[in-house]
DNA sequence: CGCTTATATTACTCACGGGTAATAAAAAGT
DNA sequence: ACTTTTTATTACCCGTGAGTAATATAAGCG
């Protein structure tokens, strides 16, 4: 942020571009890592495996990461933060509850058939180490909560019928979840298509006046979605460094190196 | 079932007591494998660990399994075992599509609640042999099928709204899934609660005419489920030797001895 | 060009845990 | 009581894969 007009002779320059080539090579190993994770399981793929995905061997990883637990951590985070964003931008948004409620299936559903949101669901956080553990089910905790407060709003503000908070945000979250764990890339469903299945059927049985449906399945796929769900290449920003969600902890320092 | 009419003198007594005490440790040996696979996962639960529990050491697990594998395949398949025996009662029952629906989210609610029925959508089933892993896909596939089956026959018979039984059956069974996840034996909830709580829920939506519902969760424990949610003994008879249900394959070889 | 720092490689350590003898202790059967 | 079979134990093997030197190569940078 505090770069000088980049002319050419800005003895800063190259120190920039070092760094970006190494976060962009950060994310390379977090994106070849998710995808194995989630194809053979944590335990079955090996670091050797991701390294010779990438046309490295197993020590050049250690560069980038402290251990494999910190890799499945960092993945883990990438998701998280695609749905802290999405939280975020919700809750400025002025909606009542029925709407922010459907705001988020429809987010939350898109970003779940992505591979990042997928192993928000997939991994398990009994393979972290305590503290990232303890970071990971506050994260959840705090999904979880967001999605009854939107549903109490509903109710409170009428939008949405008398119902169980608690049960119903299991039942919409269930749902969503599930997505991660069907969902195949290279499936006849486009994540726009789900999402906006997901968003009408999950929330039609509880708004208090009919819902005007207009037959989502014929819309492959609609150009409405905040976040593309799946463009070629980069697949999201390279992150301006980090970003404060309103969402409880996780300490916010994405991207530093850990070896020196 | 050849048994003679048992007085006490007959050489055969022993013979029948010391299987059915094999087969009592082999199911002790799958409830403790399943608690510790659930509680840390399967690359992290050891056979030691298991043994252990048991006051036994790892290797006299090997009287009755031939592998870690194995373990994990059983208790799969005792979990699929509940569902099948679901299904086919529900096969008979004669109701109409939405009818059959309501039974199957109820019953399916309510073995998700059970260790069992959750290791069946929280084991990886890459972490089978081939062979297995094809056995426990056809088996999630013929899930599946049941779900878009009953909800054709439902909008075909007019009782369910029409709409795509596909995305339709995934939004249901994730919900009923997520319960695997989610739910705590020591938590607050009632197994029979949450099945009746998500069978009004879950179909509410797809009814052509309205549900009349009853505040389900005023209704610690509806006597209407035709398995016990949880018995305190013997989770389930003694398995009368193998049972056909009516879906795909699964070789019916229940409890037979590995070794010799 | 030399000095320093980042990045990668080869070759290794080592704990962990599934699985296997070899063998002992019970039970069952005769 | 003697034999056989079942069930368990102790003591080991060994493949695997995360993580670590020691070191080579390449890239800033004055």
């Amino acid at each position: 942020m505090n770069g000088p007009a980049a002319d050419d002779h800005s003895p800063w320059m190259p120190f920039e571009s070092r760094r970006r080539a190494r976060d962009e090579k950060r994310e390379a190993v977090l994106r070849t890592a998710v995808h194995l994770f989630l194809e053979q399981g944590y335990h079955r793929a090996t670091l050797n495996d991701v390294a010779e995905r990438l046309n490295i061997t197993k020590p050049a990883l250690y560069n980038y990461f402290r251990s494999k637990e910190e890799i499945l951590f960092e993945c883990w985070a990438l998701g998280q933060e695609q749905v802290d964003d999405i939280i975020a931008g919700i809750n400025v948004s002025g909606e009542n509850g029925l709407g922010k409620l459907r705001a988020l299936v429809r987010a939350y559903a898109a970003t779940m058939a992505t591979e990042f949101g997928a192993s928000m669901v997939r991994f398990n956080p009994r393979d972290l180490s305590p503290e990232n553990e303890k970071t990971v089910r506050a994260a959840k905790r705090g999904i979880d909560q967001t999605f009854r407060r939107y549903i109490a709003d509903g109710v409170a503000d009428g939008s949405i019928k008398p119902c169980d908070p608690k049960l119903t945000a299991f039942a919409i979250a269930g749902s969503l979840n599930w997505i991660g764990h069907w969902y195949q890339r290279d499936g006849a469903l486009s994540p726009g298509a789900i999402a906006d299945e997901f968003a009408m059927r999950l929330t039609e049985g509880l708004a208090t006046r009919s819902i005007k449906k207009k037959s989502a399945l014929e819309a492959p796929d609609g150009n409405n979605s905040r976040k593309r769900p799946k463009g070629g290449h980069h697949e999201h920003h390279p992150r301006p460094a980090a970003r404060a969600a309103d969402q409880p902890g996780r300490a916010g320092h994405r991207l530093r190196r850990p070896p020196t």
